[in-house]
DNA sequence: CCATCAATGGACCACCCGGTTAAATCTGTC
DNA sequence: GACAGATTTAACCGGGTGGTCCATTGATGG
């Protein structure tokens, strides 16, 4: 949605357009300050659209959360659909997941920060999304493909389980970019520099790679 | 501050108990509700005293936030002096490390909330307060000695460094914690059960354990 | 026992903010 | 080309919220 001259009495329509202007405002907003911090003027103001079609198209300020959240989950399930593991060695497939995950994280603060404040809010609004089961069951089958691979090579130990490896990798990717700012200010930046974060992940995948390979 | 008949024309001077039962009463709201979220009339309303107080004492709601926040790092600070490594094994010493930390934010998740939040507002307010220094030091020296005495002693591998070991201990016990509720939310709570925790700390105990040890 | 100041309560206020109203304009259809 | 429904605008509103005023009561000390 540019700059389309919504000024003045005449305009034409354009329901998408407009839905996906104010997403994207809003996405901005409670990624910013959260949902009870977040501003339903500051998102119009940063749209070409009147207050009026942010009530009209998502019915009130927490439907507009809950819509941004879902397209924020999509957009995650998107780009991890591009990731191809096939063909992989169970241990080349898990490091390449790992630090997939780390730099994808660490490309996507927004998503982190979301994610985050919806924690806070003890994940509520998750709650009354649909579509998410699918989402998440891609990536445990990802790791269950992996691990069973793994088992059968002989490679993994043979309790290695999906769900807490998954949990492992969320942990570490996802603290690094939701507390950069309190550890940051407590320790020191230094983990955070360019260089610093290339050297913690590959650590990281190999700390990962090091607990389920056999003995 | 118990029920101190704080109603009716007659009371009694406690300028000490007004302003912890003051601060009580806000370190549950903000951890619940965030910095925005959170309502002064609210946190009044669980006080024996009135809104005037507030105001009287912490200045503003920021200020509020900010007593709230240094109170709750001074608690952890109290909490990590009762740790006692001397004279323990260096790998010994970093398992009770682990363990403690892990039990630690699990037993505290309102510190953990409060710490999250302040992490969506980029540190802001942490920033404004001093007395920090000092307790973040604390933590990193106890691991500092762990370090030296365990490579002094070959077991640990000489590029340990204590920071980054920080930085894994608090990713994973953290995590734990923060997210547990959008975790479950997408894919179940079966890690959350007590007897699955209890199994979780200690694998992630040895996790880390792996990842110092000399090859 | 009086003066002074700190501490306190309760009523009050101004503004911010989510949400609404009413009317105007667009667009597809017969 | 006129009707109907969808889309959009600008002005508006009422309650909630952070913050304040003023008067009153406790403590302190000379």
């Amino acid at each position: 949605m540019a700059e389309t001259e919504k000024r003045g009495r005449s305009w034409k329509q354009d329901p998408e357009a407009v839905r996906a202007d104010i997403l994207a405002a809003a996405r901005a907003e409670f990624a910013e300050h959260g949902l009870s911090g977040a501003r339903v003027d500051r998102i119009v103001r940063n749209t070409a659209t009147s207050k009026r079609m942010v009530f009209y198209y998502f019915g009130d300020k927490e439907g507009l959360y809950r819509a941004v959240l879902e397209e924020a989950y999509a957009r995650v399930r998107a780009q991890e659909e591009e990731l191809d593991l096939e063909g992989l060695a169970p241990d080349a497939a898990l490091r390449r997941l790992v630090r997939f995950t780390f730099d994808h994280h660490r490309a996507n603060p927004d998503f982190i920060r979301l994610v985050a404040i919806e924690n806070v809010h003890r994940a509520r609004h998750l709650l009354e999304i649909p579509s998410l089961a699918q989402t998440n069951r891609a990536v445990i089958d990802k790791l269950e493909r992996i691990c069973a691979a793994g088992i059968a090579s002989g490679l993994f130990r043979s309790d290695v389980s999906a769900l807490r490896l998954h949990w492992q990798i969320s942990a570490l990717c996802f603290f690094n970019i939701s507390n950069r700012a309190t550890f940051g200010t407590n320790f020191g930046n230094a983990l955070f520099e360019d260089a610093a974060q290339d050297t913690l992940r590959d650590e990281l995948a190999e700390m990962i790679l090091g607990s389920v390979r056999a003995t």
